[in-house]
RNA sequence: UGGGGCGUCGUCAAGUGGCAAGACACAGGGUUUUGGUCCCUGCAUCCUAGGUUCGAAUCCUAGCGCCCCAGCCA
């Protein structure tokens, strides 16, 4: 139950017959390789919040590629407002992409390292005249800006001599100027069409603390100052960012041509991810959270990478699941389901089976001697000996899933029924010979015989015997807490045309169950994964469970064949 | 009335002028002590309209649709 191993990498969709097709950001990298050049990518969440899916999109390409190409991967963590980061957001996150499966070794960076050298820098802009210091209030400098139909006005304060912006600039340092009071500007084109470049602000006075340099400074410089230059310190290479930072692209490569720095990195831009049945921005996250729709960040019905954690899913699932999305440029949204399968395809190949009933129907063994019990040998993995085997006891009274049987049996139903006969997993064969209700017409349990001459479940005669059933046995079961979780909601997109998030909340997305296990996984360790047979995967709550209290959380139901037809027919 | 992008199966996504990969989903069948897994099978002429060419998803032209940009957020 253990992995570990990371699977062969890859670097290319899959395709038949090998043949190669890289995605379009890989393919500029095998064209640079190939002129000699290296490799040096960067993964920059700004610590703000908690990482989700989408987030571990750009984690998997970024570590993806430098391995692949033989190149480094950098951490550097975004810090260039300390109005909104902090201390808490850089440990999750670094907890977060260790837990997905990447070691960025020694390279661990922030922005804020860098606010000498930005200000060094900045003073060069003034002195070289590209930059000056606006005094304009924020209305006063959006009425200037222009807007998308008309350009923009100079500021009056553009013309000023490079001593009184140097002076300026040094008040702004010092804290002699009030936030808002004043902005260092690049000094580009107010009527260029693209608004990025019409004198864009580099550096602003935010008198707060910062989490990392404390009280030294009361001036920040922007992203848009800031990212390139970072780059470029750092000898990244290829800078991959979001889409929507496309039009950012000339600015970056304007601030990189007034600088005279050692490395020219080129930013190149991918569709974010979008995941059907959920969200990903990072307010609606934070609506979700306070508004108490779920327990929190790491809430496992959160797409939060800890939320995700909690739920069960392995790393390795959501990077194959990433590797199969794909890079490209158009925005779109990829079915949840995509994701749920590859959360299977690991989990079936990797949990160990056992059984475990949430909705227990017991069962009276009419003709198996009372006080009496035998154990049945029961493999852990049906494709996979090297899981090994337990045994799991047996006697007289025994629990299934009450949705295994059905007074009046429905078309094509194999499970249990007056008369009929299942198979109980690794077990024997029962039939039912009685059904026991209360005063309300509920059924209480069930009487049923059993073939001793079925003993591990084989059919003595060949006679066919299509149902089999997961069960417990009364006396052994040990009783757990299930957490059934669902989607957080029942629509495809959410936000679709500014629709209200809680409108389309699942009502289901949690459903708690007290259920009855097999006595062997009375030691199961938190964050542990299991098939229950039947019914899903199921993980070890690792906030909640308690060695005589377990919790389990179910990560996914298995494929449920039965339940298509069923709603089909109806 | 501006700038930047994107438009190939239900959903992602290959394809870079020569007969439209793959995955998920869906449908049908086989195996099966999980109605699980696994194995077969089926499932698009590429936003529209013109044009170039022996030949176009790929080139040209004109449209149409969707997304992003007017934070001293990133």
């Amino acid at each position: 139950m253990q992995q570990s191993k990371r699977e062969s990498d890859v670097r290319t969709t899959e395709s038949d017959a090998g043949a190669e097709s890289l995605d379009f950001i890989r393919q500029i990298v095998t064209d640079d390789v190939a002129r000699g050049a290296k490799v040096a990518t960067r993964f920059p969440p700004e610590p703000n919040g908690y990482l989700h899916i989408g987030h571990a999109k750009s984690i998997v390409l970024n570590f993806g590629i430098a391995e692949e190409f033989g190149g480094t991967c950098n951490l550097r963590f975004d810090d260039t407002n300390p109005t909104t980061e902090e201390v808490e957001y850089v440990d999750s996150i670094k907890e977060d992409v260790r837990w997905l499966g990447y070691d960025w070794g020694e390279r661990e960076y922030f922005a804020s390292d860098y606010f000498d050298k930005l200000h060094e820098l900045a003073v060069q802009m003034i002195r070289d005249g590209k930059a000056y210091v606006c005094e304009l209030s924020k209305e006063e400098a959006a009425e200037f800006k222009g807007d998308y139909y008309r350009p923009g006005r100079e500021s009056p304060y553009r013309a000023r001599s490079v001593e009184e912006n140097l002076a300026l600039f040094e008040r702004m340092r010092r804290g002699e100027l009030d936030e808002g009071a004043a902005v260092l500007r690049a000094k580009i084109d107010m009527q260029a069409p693209n608004m990025n470049l019409r004198d864009p602000p580099m550096v602003r006075v935010i008198k707060r603390p910062h989490h990392r340099t404390g009280d030294t400074w009361c001036i920040y410089p922007t992203y848009d100052w800031t990212h390139g230059q970072s780059d470029a310190f750092e000898g990244i290479t290829h800078s991959l960012c979001t889409l929507e930072f496309e039009d950012h692209r000339p600015l970056y490569d304007w601030f990189l041509d007034q600088l005279a720095l050692p490395a020219r990195p080129r930013q190149i831009e991918f569709a974010r991810l979008n995941v059907s049945y959920t969200v990903l921005s990072k307010r609606r996250l934070i609506t979700l959270v306070r508004e108490g729709h779920v327990d929190g960040w790491d809430d496992p019905r959160m797409p939060t990478l800890c939320g995700l954690r909690r739920r069960g899913y392995p790393p390795e699932a959501i990077r194959k699941f990433c590797e199969r999305v794909g890079i490209a440029k158009s925005e779109g949204v990829v079915d949840v389901a995509l994701l749920e399968h590859a959360v299977r395809e690991h989990l079936n190949e990797t949990a160990p089976r056992v059984m475990a009933v949430l909705d227990p129907l017991k069962v009276v063994i009419t003709n198996y001697p009372e006080g009496e019990e035998e154990e049945f040998e029961a493999p852990y993995h049906p494709q996979d000996p090297s899981y090994g085997s337990r045994k799991v006891p047996f006697s007289r009274e025994l629990y299934i899933e009450r949705d295994d049987f059905r007074e009046v049996a429905p078309r094509k139903w194999h499970r249990l029924s007056p008369g009929a006969e299942v198979r109980l997993r690794y077990a024997c064969l029962i039939r039912c010979v009685d059904v026991i209700k209360g005063d309300d017409g509920e059924i209480k349990e069930l009487h049923c015989t059993w073939d001793p001459e079925s003993r591990g479940g084989k059919s003595p005669d060949g006679r066919r015997v299509r149902g089999t059933s997961h069960w417990v046995s009364a006396n052994h079961a040990v009783p757990a807490t299930v957490r059934l979780y669902d989607r957080l909601f029942n629509t495809p997109n959410p936000t679709a045309g500014g629709a209200d998030l809680t409108a389309s909340l699942n009502p289901d997305s949690l459903e708690v169950r007290q259920g009855m296990m097999e006595p062997s996984l009375r030691s199961a360790a938190p964050g542990s994964r299991w098939q229950f047979e039947r019914l899903g995967y199921f993980t070890v709550d690792s906030a909640n469970s308690r060695p005589d209290k377990p919790v389990f959380n179910r990560t996914v139901t298995l494929r449920d064949s039965w339940a298509r037809i069923e709603r089909r027919n109806s």
